[in-house]
DNA sequence: CGGTAACTTGAGCCGCTTCAATCCGCGTGG
DNA sequence: CCACGCGGATTGAAGCGGCTCAAGTTACCG
């Protein structure tokens, strides 16, 4: 979504701030609302009866929520950091994309896109060993780490603003297992340690983006 | 997909057949065409270097294929059984969406809907046990199998016309440990035999859903 | 500094995989 | 009509990767 799509909806939306942990969209809930985020990471996830926890993706600005085609929401979100975010009803959705007629092809295209990542999520999940899902987490989050004067000789930075849990949700792993696997990593000189446990440096990308791919 | 769209694209398409194991989409090749099944079923996959695949969906008919916001296919797709379907340009599906308005909506629907589905996977592959990911496939396969005079005393029938090699892929397991959880769902009354090994009945649906629901 | 939540590390276990041996269903040809 | 062959499915035995349970360690915040 772009930073005009953005002014567009704002200008009609009203606009909800929550802090960490606050959940605002509840699985099986009416849906009433769609969202979109301006501020802040959210975890969008599924649960099951006892308690098990599948995170499905992380939302940040410009990511859209609250999707459903039936009647109700199909997961839940929950801010992690500080959160802010447009909300409006779904006939302002309607209005708006009937002033807008681009917002919808806007809109497929980036459904399309969740869509091939929830695809590629689903090889991870389903065929890949803990060690290559970490790999190819952390090369997902090289882009959504802002690469500001990088370094080559200390590694190129990736920031970790979620907690281990809620990795280890997205990886469909234990909070365990992805410390152990990070920490393996750091031995075998694929990784090194940023300040503090929200932030690591890779070393050797192109290892990296080998285990990533499965090889 | 309705009847009606079908229709309307297959007057603007080529029509294709293909026999078993036959690919027709190539993960990572140049995506030029658009496709709508019209008969039989196909599975559309992903694959890692050394031979992993992950089973993303089955496709049958009114099912769209070819989805790619880059110009290159996210995934491969190969005949089943007999299979048949429409085949068109981008340019043309372009200036069907420009005749067609309403086909957007719909896409956007479908798309929505796929998404959903596909979240239920990621929950499915990356938190659920053997026994809960098949019985999970199971409930999902009663929709789509004809409940043609259903007989409760012997069970709802459930047609699963796919290899267990397929169902292991679409499961993120190995066909002995789909094989040896049939064994088990029926030694414990869960589920019959149908006729051959590609059919069961279901006999305990309450239970079997408790189990998929992660109960 | 004290307290708590997050993270790391260790030891043992379990569920799924791996490897291997049948078994079964079905089409083919003698 | 039956023997044969072959791909798919089932079953068994052993191994291992990630989980569980438990004990530290570190980071953060009052």
């Amino acid at each position: 979504m772009t930073e005009h799509d953005l002014g567009v909806l704002s200008a009609a939306a009203v606009i909800v701030r929550k802090l960490p942990r606050q959940r605002f969209i509840d699985e099986g809930a009416e849906a009433i609302h769609f969202f979109t985020m301006s501020e802040g990471t959210a975890r969008i996830f599924k649960t099951l009866a006892d308690g098990r926890q599948q995170l499905v993706s992380f939302a940040s600005r410009g990511d859209f929520l609250g999707l459903a085609v039936a009647s109700r929401y199909a997961y839940s979100v929950e801010a992690i950091d500080a959160v802010s975010y447009c909300r409006f009803s779904r006939p302002d959705l309607r209005a708006l994309l009937r002033d807008f007629p681009d917002m919808e092809k806007r809109l497929l295209e980036i459904t399309c896109h969740e869509l091939i990542l929830a695809q590629e999520q689903m090889l991870l999940l389903g065929r890949k060993s803990a060690r290559e899902r970490v790999a190819s987490f952390l090369i997902l989050r090289i882009s959504r780490s802002a690469a500001r004067g990088l370094e080559p000789t200390h590694g190129i930075p990736v920031s970790l603003p979620m907690t281990r849990s809620d990795i280890a949700d997205y990886l469909g792993l234990r909070i365990e297992t992805v410390s152990r696997t990070l920490s393996s990593m750091k031995q075998d000189g694929l990784i090194r340690s940023d300040a503090s446990a929200h932030g690591v440096l890779i070393a050797n990308l192109a290892a990296l983006d080998a285990c990533a791919a499965g090889a």
